[in-house]
DNA sequence: CTTCGTTCCTGTACGC
DNA sequence: TGCGTACAGGAACGAA
């Protein structure tokens, strides 16, 4: 469930606890996390040992922490996280108890709060990458394995009229497109689903009939709800979902369309509905956002 | 090249 | 109570 909002309260978490402080030691106790590690688990933990975390960054639901070169040079490595499904970044005291899912443990050395990744359902992962420059903005660096995905829209590199004219290329649905990390990141089931009701536009209407005035409204309104949910943490729908400290945000209330079937519509009073998508959810009202005559799936 | 279906994983909810 | 099943779903990957 992390997306974008969620990701940034734990980058900004991390910000004021992992920030200037040198690894110890790092201890993988699950492979599967990282499995994008081509080097293997002993591979990570080496090249975390004595490094000293930067400042985090963030594109999309990707998270990064440079690791600063050695003899304190430029950092040409990242720690690159993904939270998949469940995954957390916590910290905390090093000698509380060890997480039911704890996959992997850093210590620093200044012995204090550790960082732990805790994740149920093992669809995020860790891994050491190397940092490229950025493809939008030369000036920066990104991990070389997120170089394929797009800025996302709460960034300045975002490009609304190469969004647009890649909509209008597209054979296929706008949701489907805004779940597509390549054209725009950060956007996942429940964004995607908020962002729609808000731009009255329903999840099959094709992207390439799409106006530059529908592009603009799906857009602004993805940064207003991702924008809203970040003010106040993030969404949880349990426990799943927690910033750095275990806490959980209080956007579920806010939400309009996603997981409201049955519920009335707050513009319009209509019954939610759930339609079935890749396998997936999608809710959407069906007087506000009516399906198209050709629709893409 | 683009588009789309499959796969990975585990806890929770629910029907029988 | 216990068992089976559906569901939650991001993104890499392979097929068409």
């Amino acid at each position: 469930m992390p997306e974008l909002p969620e990701v940034e309260v734990v980058r900004r978490g991390l910000e004021s606890w992992t920030t200037g402080r040198t690894v110890a030691s790092a201890e993988v106790l699950h492979p599967r996390s990282v499995r994008r590690h081509a080097a293997g688990p002993a591979d990570f933990a080496g090249r975390l040992a004595g490094r000293t975390m930067l400042a985090p960054r963030r594109r999309g639901k990707y998270l990064w922490i440079p690791l600063q070169g050695e003899e304190g040079g430029d950092p040409g490595e990242a720690v690159l996280a993904h939270l998949g499904m469940s995954g957390q970044l916590l910290v905390g005291e090093p000698d509380r108890e060890r997480e039911k899912h704890l996959r992997i443990r850093v210590e620093f050395d200044d012995k204090g709060h550790d960082l732990r990744f805790v994740d149920q359902r093992t669809f995020g992962h860790l891994m050491v990458a190397d940092l490229v420059p950025d493809a939008f903005d030369a000036r920066t660096l990104v991990p070389e394995p997120i170089v394929h995905i797009a800025a996302d829209p709460l960034e300045d590199a975002f490009d609304a009229e190469a969004f647009y004219r890649a909509l209008r290329r597209r054979k296929t649905g706008i949701k489907r497109a805004l779940l597509d990390q390549s054209l725009i990141s950060g956007v996942g089931n429940i964004y995607a689903d908020e962002a729609l009701w808000r731009a009255r536009l329903h999840w099959a209407r094709p992207t390439d009939t799409m106006t530059r005035a529908e592009a603009a409204r799906v857009l602004e309104a993805a940064r207003e709800v991702m924008g809203a949910a970040l003010a106040v943490g993030g969404t949880s729908f349990d426990s799943l979902y927690v910033n750095v400290n275990g806490e959980s945000g209080y956007f579920e209330r806010s939400l309009d369309a996603y997981g409201r079937r049955d519920e009335p519509c707050r513009r319009c009073g209509t019954a939610i509905r759930r339609d079935e998508f890749m396998n997936r959810s999608s809710y959407s009202c069906p007087v506000c956002q009516p399906r198209p005559r050709r629709a893409r799936y």
